[in-house]
DNA sequence: TCAGCCGAAGTTTTT
DNA sequence: CTTCGGCTGA
C-alpha cells in the first residue's frame, strides 16, 4: 500500500492551497456545461449536502464534477476524498468519469470505491482491534452457509426447521442494524431468536478463529472500531476532509452510522439520492436515511436536480403520476425540454404466453422498422420483469422465433460453481490453513472422500489442533483411512504441496500454475467429462478465470482483490434484446422499455404487501416508478388476464398501479383478437372506484363471451409472425432429419422429433420437448468438436 | 459413497 | 411445473 494513501497526522495533511488551480477552477469550461441545480451542487463544496437527484437528471456528472471541483479548486487531494457507492461498476464509472475530467494527469482515487472495499481496506490496517490478522479471507455466501450449516448440526438443531438460510438472513439483519451479538436489543429475542443469538455469537467466534469475515462483518468490524478506539476515528476524521456517497437512499443503518461518524467533526459530507428509487428495503436499506438528512446535519443544503435528460414528457408524468400516491417522499418535479414523443402504451392480454408472444412481435416489427417508425437496435430494447421466472415465458418464445436475446442477472461469474471450486484450489495453493476451501474441493472432483472421510480428516485435525490440510496429511501417513480414498487423499495432498511449493518459488507464472492446478486436481478433467449441457460453459468459464488471472501480479493478489468483486462483464457481440428484473434496471436507460406482468398480487408482489403492508406496497410502486423512468422514448407496460403459477392456471386482475397512471399519458391498445378495445375505455373518474373499475375490467377478460372470441381470434392474429418466418423458411435449407441427434448451448442433447420449416420440435434428454430454430442447434456429433 | 427418488417450496440482490 | 435438498437403497 503506497505511503499516499495513508492517514497522517493533520499537519502534514494539509494541502498547499493551490490558487493558481483555484483560479482556473473559477472560470472552468466544465461548470458552464452544467445546468443550475447541477452547478449549484457542485460548487456547494463545503458542508452538509444533500443532492436529491431524481432519475435521469444527470446525477453521476454532478457527482463527478463536483470531485473535479475538490481537486482543482486545492480543496483536496485525491486521496483526503471519501467516495462511497454500492456497486463496483458504479466505482468504476466515477473514477472513468473524473479521469475524463481531469484529464487523465489525476493519479486514481484510493478512496473511492464500494462501502465493502473501503472497509476491507481499513480493516486491513486495524484488524487486530477486533482480533483478526490482516491478512483476514473474506467469506461470501456460500462459505457462510456451511459454516452455519456446521453450527447448526453441532447444536443438534434440526435444520428443517431452522434452515441455514434463516439463519443467515437474520443473522444478515442485525449486522445491517449495526448489531453485534451483545447488542442485539432483548425485544429481538422472541423464542426463536433467543437461540439465534446464541448461535450469532458462536459464528462470530468461528469466524474469529478462522481468520475470516463475512461481507457484513467488513463494515461491522470498522464500526466497532470507530466506536471504541477514538483515536483511530479521529484519524480517519481528520483524513476524509470530503465524503461523497452515491445513492444514499439505500445505505441501512450501518452504513449510514459509519457515515456520521467518520463525518460528524467538519460535515463535509455530500450525500446523493432518490428517495423515490429506494427498492432495497428487504435487504435493510432505510429510506429513513434519505428522510432524515436535513435532521441529522442541521444546515445542511439541499440541492433538487429536477431537469430530467432521459425520457419524454410522456413518459416522465405517467411516472410522477405513479409516484405521487407514496406518502413521505421528499419530493421533486421532474421536468424536461424532450419532444412529447409518445404515450405510454398499456396493453392487456389473455395470458402470459400471449403477452410474450406479443411483446416478441412488438420486437421484431421494431426491429424492422415497420409502422413509419425508424428502426431500433435490439440493443435499445428492454423487458423489465418484477420476478426473474417470469423472464421464462419471454425466453421460450424469444428460442421459438428465434429472436436474440441476452439475460441480466442470474449468477454472479464469480459466485459460479466452478469458479469457486477453482478459487478454492487456488486459495489452498496458497495457504494450506484454508479449512473452509479444502472441505469445498476434498471431494470435487469425486474422490470417494464422502462425509465420513472429511470426519475423520476433521477429528484428526481438531485433535492435533492442525489445519485439515494437515489432519488429511496425518491420515495418510497414519493409515486412518483405506481403499480409494486413502490413495486418492495421498495424491490430493502431494499436489496441494507441490502446488505451494510453485507458489512459494515463483517457478511458473501464476497463470500457468492455476492451469497445471486445475488440470493435475483432474478438475478440468471432470467437466470435459461431463456431458450436461452446462459443462461446455462451465469449462469456458474457467478459461475466462485463468485469463483474469493474467491481469494479476499472482496468485495472492488475485484472491486478495476478487472477493469483493462480482462482476459478470461478459462482452457479447451481436445484438440483443434485455431481459432483466427491474431491480437489476436502476441506473440503466433504454430507449424502448417492456413492463410486462402487471398484475396484482405479481406486481405489487403479494408477498411484499403481505409482509410489509404499505410500506411493501409503497416499495412496490416505487419499483415500478424506477421501470417506467428506464425509457427514453417508448414505454409499454402489458398484463395479462390468465398466468401459469406453479403449474396452475391462476386469473389475477390488473395491477392497482394501472388506475394509478394518469390517464392523459396513457394510450390504451387494444389486445390482439379484441375488437372495440372493451378495456379502458371508460373513464375513473366517474362513477365506479377504482377498484370496482379494476374489477369490471377484469371481468371483461373473465367472461365467456371474450374467451370465445379469443381463442377464435388467436390462430389468425399470429398469423403474420408465421409468415415472415415461412419466407426465412424459403431460404434457408434446414439440413436436419427427423430422428436425428442434436446438441442445443442451453438445453443439451436430444433428438429431433419432428420438422416445420427452419422450426424443430426436439425432445431432449434433460430439458424436455421444446421448439427452437435450428440454427441454434448443431448436430450431436458435431457438438463435440466444438473447441470449448 | 453416491445415484436416484421423493417431498416441499417457490421475490427482489450487492458485496 | 420446476428445482433443490434430503433421504434411502444398492
Amino acid at each position: 500500500m503506497s505511503s499516499d494513501e495513508a492517514p497522517m497526522p493533520a499537519s502534514s495533511a494539509q494541502p498547499a492551497p493551490l490558487s493558481q488551480q483555484a483560479m482556473a477552477a473559477r472560470g472552468a469550461p466544465y461548470l458552464d456545461d452544467l445546468n443550475p441545480a447541477q452547478r449549484e451542487a457542485v460548487e456547494a463544496l463545503d458542508g452538509p449536502v444533500l443532492m436529491l437527484a431524481g432519475a435521469g437528471t444527470g446525477k453521476t456528472k454532478a457527482l463527478t464534477t463536483r470531485i473535479g471541483h475538490l481537486l482543482l479548486t486545492g480543496k483536496c487531494r485525491t486521496n483526503e476524498i471519501l467516495g462511497v457507492t454500492f456497486t463496483n461498476k458504479a466505482a468504476r464509472e466515477m473514477k472513468t468519469r473524473i479521469g475524463r475530467l481531469m484529464g487523465e494527469a489525476v493519479e486514481g482515487m484510493p478512496w473511492l470505491g464500494t462501502f465493502h472495499s473501503v472497509n476491507a481496506k481499513l480493516l486491513r490496517r486495524h484488524a487486530e482491534l477486533v482480533g483478526l490478522k490482516s491478512s483476514f479471507t473474506i467469506l461470501d455466501t456460500d462459505d457462510q452457509l456451511r459454516l452455519l450449516k456446521q453450527l447448526l448440526v453441532a447444536n443438534n438443531i434440526d435444520d428443517k426447521r431452522w434452515p441455514a438460510r434463516m439463519l443467515a438472513g437474520i443473522i444478515d439483519n442485525w449486522k445491517n442494524r449495526a448489531w453485534t451479538p451483545e447488542k442485539v436489543p432483548a425485544g429481538e429475542a422472541s423464542a426463536f431468536d433467543r437461540r439465534g443469538v446464541e448461535l450469532y455469537a458462536q459464528y462470530q467466534a468461528r469466524l474469529r478463529d478462522l481468520n475470516a469475515v463475512d461481507f457484513g462483518d467488513l463494515l461491522l468490524h470498522m464500526l466497532t472500531i470507530f466506536q471504541e478506539h477514538e483515536d483511530v476515528l479521529a484519524q480517519y476524521q481528520r483524513w476524509f476532509r470530503y465524503i461523497l456517497v452515491d445513492e444514499y437512499q439505500d445505505t441501512n443503518v450501518a452504513q449510514y452510522l459509519w457515515l456520521r461518524l467518520l463525518a460528524q467533526s467538519h460535515k463535509n459530507i455530500c450525500c446523493v439520492g432518490d428517495d423515490d428509487q429506494s427498492i432495497y428495503g428487504w435487504r435493510g436499506a432505510e429510506v429513513g436515511n434519505i428522510l432524515r438528512f436535513e435532521k441529522d446535519f442541521p444546515g445542511a443544503k439541499v440541492i433538487r436536480l429536477e431537469q430530467n435528460y432521459r425520457s419524454t414528457p410522456h413518459i416522465l408524468a405517467a411516472a410522477s403520476g405513479l409516484i405521487t400516491a407514496n406518502k413521505g417522499r421528499l419530493g421533486k418535479t421532474l421536468w424536461t425540454d424532450a419532444e412529447e414523443g409518445e404515450k405510454v402504451r398499456l396493453i392487456g392480454h389473455w395470458d402470459g404466453e400471449e403477452e410474450a408472444r406479443w411483446i416478441g412481435e412488438e420486437i421484431e416489427a421494431m426491429q424492422g422498422g415497420t409502422r413509419g417508425l425508424a428502426p431500433m437496435s435490439l440493443d435499445h430494447m428492454a423487458i423489465l420483469v418484477r420476478a426473474s421466472h417470469q423472464m421464462r415465458a419471454f425466453e421460450d418464445r424469444f428460442l421459438t422465433i428465434g429472436l436474440n436475446y441476452r439475460v441480466i442477472g442470474g449468477p454472479r461469474f464469480y459466485e459460479r460453481m466452478e469458479i469457486r471450486d477453482a478459487m478454492a484450489y487456488f486459495r489452498l495453493a496458497v495457504s494450506q490453513e484454508d479449512d473452509l476451501a479444502f472441505e469445498r474441493i476434498v471431494n470435487t472432483p469425486k474422490r470417494g472422500l464422502g462425509d465420513k472421510a472429511v470426519q475423520t480428516i476433521q477429528r484428526a485435525a481438531r485433535e492435533h489442533g492442525l489445519s485439515l490440510v494437515e489432519g488429511a496429511r496425518l491420515c495418510v501417513d497414519e493409515g486412518r483411512l483405506s481403499g480409494k480414498g486413502l490413495k486418492e487423499l495421498r495424491t490430493l495432498v502431494q499436489g496441494l504441496d507441490r502446488w505451494h511449493g510453485q507458489v512459494i518459488s515463483e517457478a511458473d507464472t501464476h497463470v500457468e500454475l492455476a492451469e497445471m492446478i486445475l488440470d493435475e486436481s483432474g478438475y478440468t478433467a471432470m467437466w470435459q467429462n461431463d456431458k450436461t449441457p452446462e459443462a461446455p460453459g462451465r469449462l469456458e468459464n474457467l478459461k475466462e478465470l485463468v485469463k483474469a488471472l493474467e491481469e494479476f501480479e499472482n496468485l495472492q493478489g488475485f484472491l486478495e482483490h476478487i472477493a469483493l468483486i462480482m462482476d459478470n462483464e461478459s462482452e457479447e457481440q451481436g445484438e440483443k434484446v434485455t431481459l432483466m428484473t427491474l431491480h437489476a434496471a436502476k441506473g440503466l436507460e433504454f430507449p424502448a422499455v417492456f413492463l410486462p406482468g402487471w398484475e396484482d398480487g405479481l406486481f405489487p408482489s403479494q408477498r411484499s404487501m403481505d409482509e410489509s403492508g404499505l410500506k411493501g406496497l409503497e416499495e412496490e410502486r416505487r419499483l415500478a416508478y424506477v421501470g417506467i423512468t428506464r425509457a427514453e422514448k417508448l414505454c409499454t407496460i402489458s398484463f395479462a388476464g390468465n398466468r401459469r403459477v406453479y403449474g396452475q392456471w391462476q386469473s389475477a386482475l390488473p395491477s392497482r398501479f394501472i388506475d394509478e397512471l394518469p390517464q392523459e399519458h396513457i394510450e390504451v391498445l387494444t389486445p390482439p383478437g379484441l375488437y372495440g378495445g372493451g378495456f379502458g375505455a371508460a373513464a375513473p373518474s366517474a362513477g365506479p372506484s377504482a377498484v370496482q373499475e379494476r374489477a369490471m375490467r377484469a371481468d371483461v377478460y373473465n367472461s365467456p363471451g371474450w374467451k370465445r372470441m379469443q381463442s377464435r381470434q388467436q390462430r389468425p392474429v399470429s398469423q403474420p409472425a408465421e409468415a415472415r418466418n415461412m419466407t426465412i423458411d424459403l431460404e434457408a435449407t434446414s439440413s436436419f432429419t427427423t430422428g436425428e441427434r442434436v446438441f442445443h448451448k442451453k438445453f443439451g442433447y436430444g433428438a429431433i422429433t419432428a420438422i416445420e420449416g427452419d422450426k424443430l420440435e426436439i425432445a431432449f434428454d434433460k430439458a424436455g420437448v421444446k421448439n427452437v430454430v435450428s440454427r441454434f442447434v448443431v448436430a450431436a456429433d458435431l457438438a463435440d468438436d466444438i473447441p470449448f
